[in-house]
RNA sequence: GCCGGAGUAGCUCAGCUGGUAGAGCAACUGCCUUGUAAGCAGUAGGCCGUCGGUUCGAGUCCGACCUCCGGCUCCA
């Protein structure tokens, strides 16, 4: 048979040659440093037999950065820490072990529970194992013969994952370590060059919450020490931009353990925040939201009616008001719109109704999720319930595609969309979930968004529309929302006169843009460093007298700023003033003025974030600052 | 909520096998009169997260709780 390199050549192979056989017609070294085999686009064992015509690619050693090279060093060593696990630590039964972005992990169900110092123990018997050298094997057996190995094992994970799987059983073995796993593995451990574990947790077998929670074990592992190095450094780095150090550093806001999930915004924290809420309001208004205000407590009987009593009690702050009546906090705006919505008799010609309001809501977040401005118990949404006819969905979803690509384009920011579908408990008709689905879906493509769809993640009411952003370590967050919901507005009872003179339960949209105006300005914190745009910098410029003569000429300039509607502060501590501009610079303060002898109004001293200088008069600094407001 | 880790000055952190707490930065005071990323000196600052226990004696050992950190589950 013949197989096709990449340089489109063909190579002439016996049937049945494998992988690692078409790297050792190659060359020798090649087979040698062969890591895995690539073909059209998917990853395959070495020990695997080859399809004529089939196009190869042998990925190796040297490919120290390649995304599959690593996956599949990592699973290997995966391998190499449950051997070791189960050589310490007698009657550990073994879970799963894949490679994740960054690194790996294991499961095990461990007898007596485990402390992370003895992490140390477990790195040192890998070690040892990376000393001696690994090979791998591998074995394809059918599903009788891999339940009765595992079960004579007492491993009963894997008997159970054996039941569930689909296609060839196939088992890896290093040593004395026999593993049901798919593969592809290394052929052998010389070339992990780098490992270390990482951390320990909880995680539950299947992640169900209802099943046995397990030791999770994670670590990472490199070609190279220096890779490992990088890793560690970069690590570093992102930590550095963690809007919780960047949030204390800036002074932008705290949190206090008297008040857990509600963060205390400062000063400087509140210029961000009143940027997002006006660009929030103005962009309502001219897209056609009215703003409304609606109560933050009611009565249980309205939470029962709208579903959260029964749904979401979990999370809610009840109040005792002394009397017989308890009330609660409301966790959404949706019982309030609602309320409002049927306050009045409605026609279909005062449809689209859209509600906007961002007012406080409280979740009762359970305490180990709470996680700074990312998950917060106090959430503040740029939230709106829009009433519309059913002939008005798609419109309507498609204006909050724009509006939604408008404000995350101010920012630069990137979302991942998500569509989620009919689950299977739901309220409606087949017919509404179909065309439901497709005025989201539509309104997708027409944006030329991209998006992966979640079949059956939808709300019993509804299909939705979820954005998503990733955090300065790699972690996924929901940030925007658009929920089509065809029930709330049955459940209150709600209608309006139609053309045909008869009364209509209107179709509601909730929809959060920037999700929490918390979590986004998380998000924004990290996105930008802390140094932020211009025009959301919170100090804008800086005024450095150099000496106390050159004070009172400062403020006027300061002054002929602030009338053009810049946020100046001046910086006349008896300080050097290196030491002043240096703590500018510490502030991400986008320009910093330096006032002395040399200067006047006609002629300032302006640096920009960075160290660029440059000289203007005041004049034209308002000029160009002007510029660089959206 | 669950698993693991941690809480010492405003911040970052030292404090050994139990013997009454320390540094740098910040703050304050004085000197210097400052020129594009840290001038010098001094002073003050702590119920060692909270409650309970062991001990002659607890920052240190044990327990419970609170909060935070890394995961899991759940979510904007």
């Amino acid at each position: 048979m013949k197989v096709v390199l990449p340089d489109a050549t063909e190579l002439e192979l016996p049937d049945g040659a494998t992988g690692l056989d078409a790297a050792r017609a190659i060359g020798p070294k090649l087979a040698e440093q062969a890591v895995l085999l690539r073909s059209n686009g998917s990853v395959q064992d070495l020990r695997d037999p080859l399809e004529g015509g089939q196009q190869i690619q042998i990925i190796t050693t040297r490919d120290t950065d390649d995304p599959d090279a690593l996956y599949v060093l990592r699973h290997s060593a995966a391998h190499l820490l449950a051997e070791a696990v189960r050589r310490l630590y007698p009657g550990v039964k073994i879970a799963i072990g894949p490679p994740i972005e960054n690194g790996f992990y294991y499961d095990f169900e461990f007898p007596e529970p485990i402390r992370e110092e003895e992490l140390e123990k477990v790195e040192a018997e890998i070690a040892r194992e990376l000393k001696e050298g690994r090979e791998w094997s591998r074995e394809e057996v059918d599903a009788e013969q891999a339940k009765r190995i595992f079960s004579e094992q007492g491993e009963n994970y894997k008997v159970e994952l054996v039941d569930t799987a689909d296609g060839p059983i196939t088992l890896y073995t290093q040593g004395d370590f026999t593993d049901l796993c798919r593969g592809p593995h290394l052929q052998n451990s010389k070339p992990i060059k780098a490992l270390k574990l990482t951390s320990l947790a909880g995680a539950y077998w299947r992640g169900d919450e209802h099943n046995k929670q397990l030791t999770r074990i994670y670590g990472t592992a490199f070609y190279s020490q220096e890779d490992l190095d990088r890793h560690l450094e970069r690590l570093e780095e992102a930590r550095k931009r963690d809007h919780r150090r960047l949030g204390r550093d800036l002074d932008l806001f705290h949190l206090s353990e008297h008040a857990p999930g509600s963060p205390f915004w400062h000063p400087k924290g509140m210029v961000i925040w009143n940027a997002l809420e006006d660009l929030r309001r103005q962009e309502n208004l001219k897209r056609g939201y009215d703003e409304v205000k609606t109560p933050l407590l009611y009565d249980i009987e309205t939470y029962i009616t709208s579903g959260h009593y029964d749904n979401y009690k979990e999370n809610m702050f009840f109040v005792d008001t002394g009397g017989e009546e308890r009330m609660a906090l409301k966790p959404m705006n949706c019982p309030g719109h609602m309320l409002l919505f049927g306050s009045e008799l409605r026609s279909y010609r005062d449809l689209p109704i859209r509600y906007a309001e961002s007012s406080t809501l409280h979740r009762n977040e359970p305490g180990g999720t709470l996680h700074g401005l990312f998950r917060v118990r106090h959430i503040t949404q740029d939230d709106a319930h829009v009433f519309v006819t059913e002939d008005q969905i798609q419109d309507e979803i498609d204006g909050m595609i724009d509006f939604v690509t408008f404000l995350y384009n101010q920012f630069g920011v990137v979302a991942r969309a998500e569509l989620s579908t009919r689950p299977e408990n739901r309220l409606g008709t087949d017919e509404q979930w179909d065309r439901a689905e497709a005025a989201l879906e539509a309104a997708l493509e027409r944006h030329g968004m991209d998006y992966v769809i979640s079949p059956g993640e939808g709300t019993f009411y509804g299909p939705k529309i979820d954005l998503h952003m990733t955090d300065v370590l790699g972690r996924s967050w929901q940030m925007g929302t658009i929920q089509l919901d065809y029930q709330m507005p049955m459940q209150f009872g709600l209608t309006y006169m139609g053309a045909d003179n008869r009364e209509h339960h209107p179709v509601v949209i909730h929809r959060a843009l920037l999700g929490s105006l918390e979590r986004f300005i998380g998000v924004l914190i990290e996105h930008y460093g802390g140094a932020f745009p211009f025009w959301l910098a919170p100090v804008q410029v800086r005024i450095i007298p150099v000496g106390e003569t050159h004070r009172a000429a400062a403020a006027e300039i300061a002054r002929g700023l602030r009338e053009a509607g810049f946020r100046v502060d001046v910086d006349e501590r008896d300080e050097t003033v290196g030491k002043r501009i240096r703590e500018g610079e510490l502030e991400k303060i986008p320009k910093v003025i330096v006032y002395g002898d040399r200067e006047s109004a006609e002629s300032l001293s302006v640096r920009d974030r960075g160290g660029e200088q440059y000289q203007t008069g005041l004049v034209d600094l308002v000029r160009e600052l002007a510029t660089l407001r959206p």
